[in-house]
DNA sequence: ATATTGTAGGTCAAAGAAAGTCAAAGTCAA
DNA sequence: TTGACTTTGACTTTCTTTGACCTACAATAT
C-alpha cells in the first residue's frame, strides 16, 4: 500500500466522531517514517475544497495544520432549500430556515442577520397581501448569491 | 498550547466586561514564567490597533502598560452612513454605497452580494413610489445589523 | 535644585521551531 | 513508453522565544 494512502486514511481516522483536527506535520512524518512535505501532498491531494475539507495552518512554535470536515455542499443544500420555497413564505418560516442554515454552517452570524433583517415584519412595510410574495423574492434571491461558485 | 497564545487569553479574559485594563508586564511575565520581552511581543502581534485595540504605557515605578477596547471604526464608518441615508434611497446609491464597503473592507464580498440582491430593483416588486422607501428601510436595517458589538 | 539609584517598560536581532514550495527523480499502469 | 501520480530533499517563509542592552520615570540623597 502506498505511503500516501496510509497517510490519508490515517488522517482521515484522526477526525472520530468530530469534524475538526489538527495535525503537527514533523510528527506525523515521523511517524511515517517519510519527509515532511510528503504530508502537503496528502493534504493537497486528498483534503481539498472539493472533497469537503477546509485547511488551515500555523508556522513556527507551535505551528500546526488544522483540518475541517464542510458539511454537505453547501450549494447543493441552498438550491435545494432554494427551489423548495414557493411563491410566498411568512416570517416564521424564513426563520426556520435561516437557524438550520446556522446550525449546518451555512451561513456566518452576520449572513444570518441580513437575511434575517431584510425579510423582516418591520422592515417590509408592504400591505399584508403582498408581504409574503416580496418575502420569499427578497429570500429566495438573496440565498441564490450565498451559492458558492 | 503556545505561550503566546496562553498569555493573549489571559489578557483578553482580564477584560471581563470593561474595556480598559493595566497590566505590569514584569509581574506578567513571571507568571507565565517567561522574559518579559514576550508580552511586547504578544501585544504587538494581539492587541494592534487593527484588532480593535489600543495601548499605552508607562515606565519607572509604577509604570504599567494600559490597553483599550476601541470601537472598531468599521462600526463607527457604518453608523456615520446609516444616519446619513435618508427615507429614500435609489439603486444607484446603494450601488455606490456597497462598492465603497468593498473597497475599505467593511463588508465581505458575500455580504455585498446579500445587500446588493435585497435592495435591488428586480427584487423589489413593489410600485415605483414607494421602492425607494422599501428600499431605504431594508438597506439601513441590513447596515445596523453588520454593526459590531 | 541636582545627582544618583532603583524600577519599570522598550527595542532589536539572533536562534529556534514549524510549515510551505518546487522541481527532480521514481513508479506504475494503460 | 508515456503520462499521471508519488516520493524526496534542498531551500524558503513565517511565527515564536530568548536575551542583551536601552530609555523613561520616580524616589531619595547630596
Amino acid at each position: 500500500m502506498r505511503m500516501t494512502d496510509m497517510i490519508e486514511e490515517f488522517i482521515k481516522a484522526l477526525f472520530d466522531d468530530d469534524d475538526y483536527i489538527e495535525i503537527q506535520r514533523n510528527d506525523l512524518a515521523e511517524h511515517f517514517n517519510c519527509v515532511p512535505s510528503q504530508i502537503n501532498y496528502v493534504i493537497q491531494t486528498r483534503f481539498k475544497p472539493s472533497q469537503g475539507y477546509y485547511v488551515e495552518s500555523k508556522r513556527g512554535g507551535g505551528g500546526h495544520i488544522s483540518i475541517r470536515k464542510i458539511k454537505t455542499t453547501k450549494s447543493n443544500y441552498l438550491m435545494h432549500i432554494i427551489s423548495s420555497i414557493g411563491d410566498k413564505i411568512t416570517s416564521q418560516e424564513v426563520d426556520i430556515f435561516i437557524s438550520n442554515f446556522l446550525s449546518y454552517n451555512v451561513v456566518t452570524e452576520k449572513e444570518a442577520k441580513l437575511l434575517k433583517v431584510a425579510t423582516s415584519d418591520n422592515v417590509l412595510t408592504v400591505s399584508q397581501d403582498i408581504k409574503d410574495e416580496l418575502r420569499a423574492r427578497i429570500f429566495k434571491n438573496m440565498l441564490i448569491n450565498l451559492v458558492e461558485d
